[in-house]
DNA sequence: TGAAATGTTGGGGCG
DNA sequence: ACGCCCCAACATTTC
């Protein structure tokens, strides 16, 4: 059926280069149809209309349109339910295939299977590819074909099944012969899919042997421009993960255990889908939290009165990104000092940061409360002015995000840290306790 | 990818 | 010279 393409649903890999659908798509002779689906589903959940990342999505497939523009294709796109959008496409183009890269989000897996069940029923074949990761859920296992749940096991056997010269980056050419020849189409503004304008850009990443090499050294000072800005990239996929690897065996061994870690989580969401709302432990679902409105707003607009969270509370607003190291302080005093359940946390990282993804965000989140697997235990509280004079001793990251530090209109410190960090610990002994009863 | 509490050691001041 | 105390510095245990 050579007069039939086949179809690149696009998700969140947003790349015409090295993507696992292209490239098995481009085994059969049929020429390819490239599509993105703007889902209100997703889109009207989120809170702020200018979203930084729904306008870097739309900047990258304008990009995208514009490269297929040139080899005389187009990209199709839709705003809509996924359901009616792939409906109305298999309607409007001859398609016999529909070639997708796999994602491991609950949501998205139940998408995906409605969606599989509409091009069935049209006698269109669906098929998901690996693109995400090297490895998939079912991929790194224990011997007894058990998922991971301890991460130094889990990234000793990643390690040693990885071989550079299979977990390439993927070779081929796109030309105006494998592309459907359709009339190119401007792709709808921002407005047309009810958005606006941010004032965020997305940084481009840095793989630069001088990041590679330092980031074991360097990586915990927020002061410092030390981290690779590849989240946001991984997120959205333009850049891949093979490619990213690659670059990663350059330097330390570090950075590779950043993709590592990014891998064991998202196995972990796919093996433990409760993950999602629940408890790793759960144990901790016991856990009386106070959950007091006004705290959690003090901590989301940065007024604490602990400056190294305050930093990183604002950086996050103005920027939607915040140095990791800083994450875990926040989130720590969120959750240890303050007694706010970790979803609360969880959810607002989700809204504000650009490289937000639900499998590392919830992963590192659950870390911190100590109800995550191989988490911090949960007598593990962080003490934000320790960590302030161990990881910004100049005060340098202080002195960019809370300019007013040291003067009468910073705010005085909303608790004390000697007695939330004792409360703390008696609540989680309770919570623990009332488990074995 | 903690930090506090507690224990141990050893140098120096002092009677 | 000696014992005693203090306490900083470091080590270990505990949460």
């Amino acid at each position: 059926m050579k007069d039939k393409y086949n179809l690149i649903w696009l998700r969140r890999d947003l790349r015409l280069s090295d993507n696992a659908a292209v490239h098995h798509a481009l085994q059969s002779n049929r020429q390819l149809l490239f599509y993105f689906n703007f889902d209100t589903e997703i889109l009207d959940q989120l809170e702020n209309r200018a979203d930084a990342r729904v306008n870097f999505i739309h900047s990258e497939l304008q990009k995208i349109n514009h490269q297929l523009g040139k080899l005389g294709s187009s990209l199709v796109v839709k705003l809509g339910l996924a359901r009616e959008c792939m409906t109305q496409v298999l309607q409007e183009y001859p398609i016999a295939k529909v070639y997708a890269n796999k994602d491991y989000e609950l949501f998205a897996i139940d998408r995906d299977k409605s969606i599989e069940n509409i091009c069935k029923s049209q006698q269109v074949e669906f098929q998901l590819y690996k693109d995400q990761v090297i490895f998939e859920e079912q991929e790194i296992t224990k011997k007894d074909g058990k998922a991971y749940t301890i991460y130094t096991p889990y990234m000793k056997k990643w390690r040693s099944e990885f071989d550079s010269t299979v977990h390439q980056p993927l070779e081929y050419k796109l030309s105006s012969s494998n592309t459907a020849q359709i009339e190119w189409k401007k792709m709808p503004s921002l407005e047309d899919i009810r958005f606006t304008n941010s004032s965020i850009k997305i940084p481009a990443f840095n793989l630069s042997s001088e990041m590679l090499n330092n980031y074991e050294a360097r990586r915990n000072f927020p002061a410092l421009k030390a981290t690779s800005n590849l989240g946001v990239h991984l997120r959205f996929g333009t850049i891949s993960i093979r490619k990213a690897v690659q670059e990663a065996l350059k330097g330390d061994d570090q950075f590779l255990n950043e993709l590592i870690w990014r891998e064991f989580f998202i196995q972990i969401l796919a093996n433990f889908p409760k993950v999602e709302t629940e408890c790793f432990k759960s144990a901790y679902n016991n856990m009386e939290w106070i959950n007091n409105e006004k705290d959690f707003e003090k901590w989301t607009n940065g007024k604490t009165g602990f400056p190294i969270v305050d930093a990183g509370m604002r950086e996050l607003k103005a920027t939607g990104n915040m140095h990791n190291r800083v994450r875990m302080i926040a989130a720590s005093f969120l959750v240890k000092d303050l007694l706010i359940d970790w979803r609360w946390g969880e959810a607002y990282f989700a809204n504000h940061l650009l490289d937000y993804d639900l499998a590392a965000n919830n992963g590192n989140w659950q870390w911190v409360a100590g109800c995550g697997c191989d988490a911090a235990p949960y007598f593990r509280v962080f003490n934000p002015t320790e960590q302030q004079k161990k990881f910004d001793p100049d005060m340098e990251y202080i002195r960019k995000w809370v300019p007013e530090f040291g003067t009468e209109k910073y705010p005085k410190q909303m608790i004390d840290h000697k007695f939330a960090r004792i409360r703390a610990l008696e609540t989680y002994k309770k919570a623990l306790q009332s488990e074995l009863i």
